[in-house]
DNA sequence: TACTTTTTTAG
DNA sequence: TAAAAAAGT
């Protein structure tokens, strides 16, 4: 009997996992693996609601690997070591992983190849991240083109989801397994797992994808996604994150809706499409580009002036810049390891561009809070923000966060959700405390600069002093 | 998926 | 004179 290692990274899931399928191969014994590797586990991008989300996703991904006869077989150590350690005990021939694009990831994997046969297989992305290329093989920097060439291939259909595997042959009884490390700072806001992360694609898509009938959120998505108070997202990013769902499925959930929902569930299910094609576009640029973790994609923009002020970060971290949709959103982040993705485009701009922090430090400071923190989509929106990326945002597109949260939190529940203080305030004067009276201040029970701060930096100052500093670097 | 200022147009 | 469009950052 052929025995083969099904080497678990980022695809926590027994549904539509290519790596799996292949690794089922012949009727073959297979041997989920997952190793504990020290240079992922203390990186200064490790964070440890992300840890927690992990630990807690590989106990569910176990749970329903008992369900079908198999179990979980955790590691720890150098992966080339362990891996190889592993086959030899189990007299395994080969070893498949989904194919991981990250620099340190294609760097591991290299080793690993070097000592073992290791088959990588596609499943992170629909489209494998060397596909999407130009008529003469240039690589798209700019999503539009990107976007159009993605949508140009063959498109998946549900007939291409691989079901998960009703029984799967257990591992040797006697093979050793670490216990998996407890997840202590697990958010009750996004319980880890397959199971969780089918349910909110079924809620989100609804019915729609079927029958025209009972349409979900995303019937709605064009125009609530960008609600800071509506529940208008699919909530899906942690899941995608640790591939406990496939984007394959997503996408496929997505053009079934464009195919039989009505117009506006069409344009909802093209603009989550977008969504997902634009996480393929960075995990992309990353591949080709993987500087970007260290400089701006743009050369010209590599000599921004950058003030990095430590008690104004300090501020903007801990959530009391004075401007409560960026207090908010940072308190949101901080708490549950979770940012709506406008919030996180507001909090970004001001980070940068009222601030004149590098947006680097904004970059690594969502990476250690971020539950579904992604190196390659984080770096793309930081240096989108930043004006220093590929299709970036001009650098005078400045954000403006009253504006913002006027347009995006027109009543303010979602800044008094995060900031109890403000709770009280009428919504006139929600998103600008201090222009409030002071009789309604002390009415609100939140004087400014007693029991709220007072804004950090004058906004239209700030966005006059960003434009000389971008100058510069122009 | 930016915002501000200036110019033009309509009534 | 206000709204819409255009221009500029």
């Amino acid at each position: 009997m052929t025995t083969h290692i099904w080497w678990i990274r980022r695809d926590l899931r027994l549904a539509d996992n290519q790596a799996l399928a292949a690794a089922m191969s012949n009727g073959a014994t297979v041997v989920p693996l997952f190793v504990l590797d020290d240079r992922l586990l203390t990186a200064p991008t490790a964070g440890a609601k992300r840890l927690a989300f992990l630990w807690q996703g590989l106990a569910a991904l176990d749970a329903d690997l008992r369900r079908r006869g198999s179990r979980l077989i955790v590691r720890r150590g150098d992966p080339a070591v362990e891996i190889a350690r592993l086959a030899a005990e189990t007299a395994a021939t080969a070893v498949y992983a989904e194919e991981d694009y990250s620099p340190y990831a294609r760097r591991r994997d290299a080793t690993v190849a070097g000592a073992v046969p290791l088959h990588r297989l596609p499943g992170l992305t629909v489209r494998p991240a060397d596909i999407v290329r130009k008529a003469d093989g240039g690589i798209y920097t700019v999503l539009t083109p990107f976007s159009r060439a993605w949508k140009a291939l063959p498109l998946p259909q549900r007939s291409d989801l691989l079901p998960a595997p009703a029984r799967l042959t257990p591992p040797p009884a006697d093979l050793a397994s670490l216990p998996l490390p407890v997840a202590t700072a697990a958010s009750p806001l996004f319980p880890a797992g397959e199971a969780e992360a089918q349910r909110r694609l079924a809620a989100f898509v609804g019915a729609a994808g079927q029958s025209g009938e009972r349409p979900g959120p995303i019937a709605r998505y064009a125009d609530d996604r960008n609600r800071l108070d509506l529940a208008g997202t699919s909530q899906l990013s942690p899941y995608l994150r640790f591939g406990m769902i496939s984007a394959r499925q997503c996408a496929v959930a997505s053009l079934e809706v464009m195919a039989a929902g009505d117009a506006a569930a069409r344009r909802g299910a093209e603009t989550w499409l977008s969504e997902l094609i634009w996480r393929e576009f960075y995990i992309g640029i990353l591949y080709h580009f993987p500087h970007v973790l260290r400089e701006a994609f743009r050369p010209e923009m590599r000599a921004i002036p950058w003030i990095n002020d430590e008690a104004q970060f300090a501020a903007w971290c801990e959530g009391r810049t004075g401007y409560p949709i960026v207090d908010a959103a940072m308190r949101q982040l901080v708490q549950i390891g979770w940012m709506h993705n406008r919030a996180r485009m507001i909090v970004a701009s001001f980070l940068v561009k009222d601030l004149l922090i590098d947006w680097r430090r904004g970059e690594r400071f969502f990476m250690q809070h971020l539950i579904d923190g992604d190196l390659a989509a984080n770096n793309g929106g930081w240096q989108w923000t930043a004006g220093v990326g590929t299709d970036a945002a001009p650098y005078f597109r400045v954000f403006n966060p009253v504006l913002q949260a006027a347009k995006f939190d027109p009543e303010g529940a979602y800044v008094r959700r995060w900031l109890p203080e403000l709770a009280r305030l009428p919504a006139e004067f929600i998103h600008t405390p201090w222009l409030a009276p002071a009789e309604v201040q002390r009415r609100a029970g939140c004087v400014v600069g007693r029991d709220y701060p007072t804004p950090l930096i004058d906004h239209a100052a700030a966005r006059a002093r960003l434009l000389r500093a971008y100058k510069i670097a122009q």
